[in-house]
DNA sequence: TCCCAGGCTCTCT
DNA sequence: AGAGAGCATGGG
């Protein structure tokens, strides 16, 4: 556990003293798909049906504005995962070189603990696909199936998405994946899938039970889990995680970072994206 | 033009 | 159980 040094002031949630928070690591990092820099290191986006402004001063000093002190306890604490230790955590895994540098590279990445449905929609998508056409498809979901907040729009529910058709669906232009998100947003809002449920089961179990949706298999059921079910020992294997194992460590992480698996892999996702790794 | 993108399903051995 | 084609769409 941490101690946050935070206030109130003026409707505005004021941040002092947060080590390992970088906004554009942490927003621009392949993990959630809704945020944009506006400024220079002032970002905005919409999580909970909830619309943020977040900036990050010169003297080290995080500020959400508009946000009541029961928002910012109730929502975003946990959002940006403040809680967690990432010092401590970056210490014990720079025993081993490799993860010391790649950890130093992207030691201002936090994992989210984003909404579980929208995660789950949002990495469906993702698949065989790259990052600016799975903002654009989120953002055309949103804007078409969401809820207009007045200027914004909250992420669709499953029950709302549920009730669509596929012919309903081609404004997002998200091609074959498109019965994906309608099979997942079924066995959703049926209740075949509880989704509250994921975080009280292993990482093993929770995986089958995300795999039970068509075009849901390892790598987006663990994205799923890692992003928004709180198993930070969920690995997701990408293309780029696959290759960059086998550049760095001959294939397997090493068994020091196994416990953190989750906040590594996102290391490791920086850290090859940035350097583009590439094998030989 | 061709290739690829934070993969998965389906089919064929 | 392992390999390989096909998949929708759009950017480089």
């Amino acid at each position: 556990m941490i101690k946050l040094n935070y206030k109130e002031l003026n409707n505005n949630i004021y941040i002092e003293n947060l080590s390992c928070f970088d906004l554009k690591q942490t927003l621009d990092c392949g993990q959630a798909f809704r945020w944009e820099e506006i400024g220079d290191n002032i970002w905005s986006g919409v999580a909970f049906g909830k619309l943020l402004k977040l900036e990050k001063t010169a003297d080290n000093i995080i500020i959400l504005y508009n946000t009541s002190l029961s928002d910012f306890e109730n929502i975003w604490f946990d959002y940006f995962d403040f809680q967690r230790n990432y010092d401590e955590i970056i210490t014990k895994i720079s025993q081993n070189p490799i993860l010391k540098s790649a950890s130093e590279y992207g030691k201002g990445i936090r994992v989210l603990n984003q909404e579980p449905w929208e995660t789950l929609c949002s990495f469906i998508i993702s698949q065989n696909n790259n990052i600016k056409r799975i903002k654009g498809i989120v953002n055309r979901l949103c804007e078409n199936f969401g809820e207009d907040k007045g200027g914004y729009f909250s992420f669709p529910t499953a029950e709302k998405i549920a009730s669509l058709s596929l012919e309903d669906l081609a404004v997002l232009r998200s091609g074959f994946r498109a019965k994906y998100i309608l099979d997942a947003a079924k066995k959703v809002a049926s209740g075949e899938i509880d989704l509250g449920n994921l975080k009280n089961m292993t990482v093993d179990e929770a995986r089958n039970e995300l795999m039970k949706i068509k075009g849901v298999g390892p790598k987006v059921a663990d994205c799923a889990l890692l992003f928004s079910h709180r198993h930070i020992e969920a690995f997701p294997k990408d293309v780029w995680i696959k290759r960059a194992l086998e550049v760095l460590f001959g294939g397997e992480l090493p068994e020091e970072a196994c416990e953190y698996a989750g906040i590594v892999q996102q290391y490791i996702f920086f850290y090859a994206r940035e350097t583009k790794l590439k094998i030989d």
